[in-house]
DNA sequence: CCCCCTTTGAAGCTG
DNA sequence: CAGCTTCAAAGGGGG
C-alpha cells in the first residue's frame, strides 16, 4: 500500500466517514524520489502548480492558504506541508524520473504535447508533454514510480443534515454545471422533492415503472441505474455520448427490457445494476478529461488517467475538497436513493465477465524486480 | 469482440 | 484491525 488511510468516524455514518485525513507515505523503493524531492520538489511543485493551473486557477494553487480543516490536520507533519504532498507521483519535475525518452518514438507515437503550455519544465511533466508510454514506468519496465510520501488528503467534510435537502442544493446545476462539469446526475433531477419516506425498498427493476411522481425520473435517470444489456458489464454504455447513463434517460420505458436482456444471471435479470458512487477522483477524471484529451492530444484513456491522477495530486487542498465533497454528497445521494444497496452488490459483477484481474501486488513485485 | 490498461477513492472481504 | 480486492469512468490498444 502506498498510502495509508487514517480513518475516523468509520462509525455512524458511513457518507462522512470516509471524510478522512490521508497520508500517503513512501515505501522503500522510492527513496531516491522521495529523499532528493523532499527540497526540490517543494519548488518544483510550486511551479507545476502554478504553470500547471494556471489556466484557470494559478493564483490559489499557488498560496494554497489552507484554510481547510481538514488539511491542517496535516499540516504539524511538515512545514511544507501546504504543498497537499511532496512528491509529484511520477517526479518528473526534478528530472530524476529516470524514464527512458525514447518509448514514444520506439511506438511511434504521434507528437504529443499540450496546447495550454502546460508546464513543460525538464523534463515535462506527466500531464502535459510525457506520452503515457513515459508516463507510465511499468509500461516500460521499471517499478512504480514513487507515489506520494504523504499526498492528497480527504477532506473531513462535516457531516451534513442527512435532509435532502442538502442533496438538493449540491444536485442543482450550480454545483455541477459549473466549469462546465459533467453531472452524473442530470441537473434537472427533481431531487429537490424529497424522496419518500418510505422509500426503504430495495431497488428493483419491477418496481422501476411503479416509481412514479417524485421518484420516478430520479430512479430512472440516476446515473447509477444502468439498466443491463449485453455487454461486458451489461451496462448501458453510451460511448458517442460519453454518458454511461445517458440511455438511461433516453430510453427509460424500455431500460426493464433492456435490463432483462442481461443474461448473464438470473439475478441481473431481476435487479439492474446499481452503480457505485463516483468517488472524488472519479468526479474528477469525468470533468477534467476532455479538457485533458483536448489539451493533449490523447486519447488513450489509461494515459489520460495518468495524467489526470498526477493532476489530482496538483490540486489545492480546497479544490481537492471540492470533489471530496461532491462525492460525499454523491455517496449521501446514493444511499437515498437505493437504500439498501451495497457496493457488495457490483462485486462479481465486472469479473464475471471479465477475467478476474490479474493480482498486481504480484505483478508489481515482479516489475518492481526489473526496476530496481 | 472483449479485456487490458491506468488513475484514486470507497467499501467489502479476509486472516 | 490491517491489508487486500473489487468497482467506479473512459476509450484506445491489442489479443
Amino acid at each position: 500500500m502506498p498510502h495509508t488511510h487514517t480513518r475516523h468516524g468509520s462509525s455512524g455514518d458511513d457518507l462522512g466517514s470516509t471524510d478522512e485525513v490521508k497520508i500517503f507515505k513512501d515505501e522503500g523503493d522510492r527513496e531516491d524520489e522521495k529523499i532528493s524531492s523532499e527540497n526540490l520538489l517543494v519548488e518544483e511543485k510550486s511551479s507545476l502548480i502554478d504553470l500547471t493551473e494556471s489556466e484557470e486557477k494559478s493564483s490559489k494553487t499557488v498560496t494554497r492558504p489552507d484554510h481547510s480543516p481538514v488539511f491542517n490536520k496535516l499540516e504539524p507533519h511538515t512545514p511544507t506541508f501546504n504543498m497537499g504532498y511532496l512528491v509529484s507521483p511520477y517526479s518528473y519535475a526534478n528530472g530524476t524520473s529516470g524514464l527512458p525518452v525514447t518509448m514514444a518514438n520506439k511506438i511511434g507515437l504521434p507528437p504529443f504535447f499540450c496546447h495550454n503550455g502546460d508546464p513543460l519544465t525538464t523534463p515535462p511533466p506527466a500531464h502535459c508533454g510525457i506520452p503515457p508510454y513515459q508516463l507510465d514506468p511499468k509500461a516500460i519496465g521499471l517499478t512504480r514510480p514513487a507515489l506520494y510520501p504523504f499526498a492528497a488528503t480527504q477532506y473531513p467534510y462535516p457531516m451534513l443534515s442527512p435532509d435532502m435537502s442538502q442533496v438538493a442544493s449540491w444536485h442543482t446545476p450550480s454545483v455541477y454545471s459549473a466549469s462546465s462539469f459533467r453531472t452524473p446526475y442530470p441537473s434537472s433531477l427533481p431531487i429537490n422533492t424529497t424522496l419518500p419516506s418510505d422509500f426503504p425498498f430495495r431497488f428493483s427493476p419491477s418496481l422501476l415503472p411503479s416509481v412514479h411522481a417524485t421518484s420516478h425520473h430520479v430512479l430512472n435517470s440516476h446515473p447509477a441505474i444502468v439498466a443491463s444489456t449485453s455487454k461486458q458489464d451489461c451496462g448501458i454504455q453510451d460511448s458517442t455520448t460519453n454518458n454511461r447513463y445517458s440511455r438511461n434517460l433516453d430510453t427509460k420505458s424500455s431500460s426493464n427490457s433492456q435490463a432483462n436482456d442481461c443474461k448473464d444471471s438470473s439475478n441481473d435479470k431481476k435487479k439492474p445494476h446499481i452503480k457505485k458512487p463516483l468517488n472524488a477522483f472519479m468526479l474528477y477524471m469525468k470533468e477534467m478529461r476532455a479538457k485533458v484529451v483536448a489539451e493533449c492530444t490523447l486519447k488513450e484513456s489509461a494515459a489520460i488517467n495518468q495524467i489526470l491522477g498526477r493532476r489530482w495530486h496538483e490540486l489545492s487542498r480546497e479544490e481537492q475538497s471540492k470533489y471530496y465533497e461532491k462525492a460525499r454528497q454523491e455517496r449521501q445521494l446514493h444511499m437515498e436513493l437505493y437504500p439498501g444497496w451495497s457496493a457488495r452488490d457490483n462485486y462479481g459483477y465486472v469479473s464475471k465477465k471479465k477475467k478476474r484481474k490479474k493480482d498486481r501486488s504480484t505483478a508489481d513485485s515482479g516489475v518492481a524486480c526489473l526496476g530496481a
